[in-house]
DNA sequence: GTGAAAGCGCTAACAT
DNA sequence: ATGTTAGCGCTTTCAC
């Protein structure tokens, strides 16, 4: 049978409330006590048990602030729902999550949210946001102020955030160039269709690649790099211009959104046969093209996980089950037809 | 606020002991009070609070026993360790494992240990045995005692057990087969190392890949299929030999263990850079054979997420939060070099 | 057949 | 500075 506060107690010949005190280095206690209190739950190898903390702080329930840049971005859907599914588990224990989502990612926007989140006074705050400074300060003033602040799926430069939980994105575009290099034998060829130049996501994974390629010692040459910002109807017209103007592309690298609108230049152009198109995420949009055999591999990472994992680890955190604080990284997914859900 | 058994008694007039016996269907309730408090109950909503009946419980652990044929075999450190990290976060909630780990698949190891597992009368119990009726009827035995039985990694056809979390061996064959018509153009000549033909999932991963493969179109011919029985030195004698009488084989399938052996068979004969080989599981040996480029292709089942899933799931039943109950298959996972650990 | 009370481990408010 | 007590939601025992 584990340890109890009852145990040391007696143990240490005070009363409850002293051990309680010493234990939470609330102040008030002589320090001699203290010391020996300490020394026995140390001795007797005290943990705190986590359904009688709950049950005592049941009329103070711990509350978690959710920022994410969703709005119009399905991707967001599959972390959503892993935070529901924490909080849903959670919810006997008192958690209760607020998520405020917003379009896209402008700074502004961004910087009014944060401003939000830290009046809230929230116990914990789980962010995906811009890994700039102005975004930056904001986050330290929370985690000054006493709210724990943890990154999700985007981390940013921050000494104060607690942890992230996310992709590898150098990672995710490595294993894009091992499947390319395993998957074709002549020279490749190839067009990148990134998001935005300005998303370290997105520039990582074309770095990945890239040196992948190399250290394969890959016969490649990259045609062309073009922006989508994550736009269809921009992805249609850049891809559609770069296949147009050459005929040897033979491969495409979708880095981020705006994959239906290059896949569609594709397909009015009749090059899907002759074409390995790489996407990264399980979205209802990659999902059907990779069902339709146009895209070939869409690399993945675990959203729902992320959503999950964040949300717990952030309550164990909170409720002090003091374990070694280090991020998650999520796995590097490689999905095809056959392995996609449904 | 959540609805408390108390808000039910002071609703319904009675007493929270009351409450109590009706929402556990106990007898010694007249039978117009067992309604009417029944339903004040489910119309203000009511769910049990975990922590609550956690603490209240707490004298009478709650046991659970597993079974795993695992002895020798590596693949399944990742399941204990998944059931050790839910032991590990479900200890505060009085859970107590014990594994049993048999060596291999012989019947009457299995057959002894499912005895004794019944003898022990667990609340809950878990296992991955065989699938064959001596072993079934032993099975549905501890479940009519009371004990919540739960399949784990491979089912077994019985009526009685309540859940099963695995995998889907037929999809992962297909996966294969779609990987194998992704890296290969030219007529796909494939020798199948198969661990047992009794083993219903060696089985199935190769009805996948064969029905796959037909799905697709694909040019293929099976030139031969051979049982290593998991042991690395029948996997290389019988690899070898069809080697050698097969110069025109390009693709290994290996559905099972005896991996060490068939890739050392392709070492010796020179023929690692004309082979495409394909095999099942991150355990260490195709994990460096994976990483050495002699593997292509390794593909797993989420051993870990098994192992904790299972525990989770069967605690959350045995504390009666009752969610509908579903299997649950855990994903496919396709490793490359790259996006392999380490 | 039903109510009342004790107790699980912990915290917080109150008392000394 | 330390001890005592009440109470979180639930189960169980004992009393009526």
């Amino acid at each position: 049978m584990a340890v109890t506060i009852r145990d040391i107690a007696k143990e240490a010949g005070v009363s409850r409330g002293t051990v309680d005190r010493v234990l939470h280095k609330r102040k008030g206690v002589n320090e001699e006590v203290a010391k020996r209190v300490q020394a026995i739950a140390d001795e007797m190898g005290f943990t705190p048990n986590l359904a009688g903390k709950v049950l005592a702080r049941r009329k103070q329930p711990l509350r978690i602030g959710c920022l994410l840049p969703s709005i119009g971005n399905p991707f967001f859907d599959d972390v959503i729902a892993g935070f529901r599914q924490a909080e849903r588990e959670l919810s006997d224990f008192g958690v209760i999550l607020d998520i405020t989502q917003i379009k896209s990612f402008d700074l502004n926007a961004h910087l009014k949210e944060i401003k939000h989140l830290e009046a809230k006074h929230y116990d914990g705050v789980c962010v995906t946001t811009l890994d700039v400074q102005p975004v930056i300060d904001a986050i330290d003033r929370i985690a000054e102020s006493g709210t724990t602040v943890v990154t999700v799926n985007t981390d940013i430069d921050s000494s104060h955030r607690l942890f992230y939980v996310g992709p590898d994105y150098y990672l995710e575009g490595k294993t894009a160039s091992g499947l390319l290099q395993l998957c074709s034998k002549t020279q490749k060829r190839v067009l990148i269709v990134t998001g935005s130049f300005n998303m370290k996501g997105h520039q990582e994974r074309i770095r990945g690649f890239i040196e992948g390629l190399q250290e394969h010692g890959a016969d490649y040459v990259v045609i062309d790099t073009v922006e989508s910002l994550d736009d269809d109807t921009i992805g249609y017209e850049r891809t559609r211009a770069c296949l147009e103007q050459h005929e040897d592309i033979n491969c495409i690298y979708l880095t981020a959104a705006g994959v239906q609108g290059a896949c569609q230049a594709v397909k009015d152009l009749g090059r899907q046969d002759s074409l390995r198109i790489f996407s990264f995420d399980d979205v209802p949009i990659t999902r059907s093209l990779v069902k339709e055999g146009v895209i070939t591999f869409t690399i993945c990472q675990q959203p729902k996980r992320q959503g999950y994992d964040a949300i717990q680890k952030l309550f164990t955190h909170l409720m002090n089950q003091q374990d070694p604080i280090v991020d998650t990284i999520t796995q590097t997914i490689i999905k095809i037809r056959e392995n996609i859900e449904e």
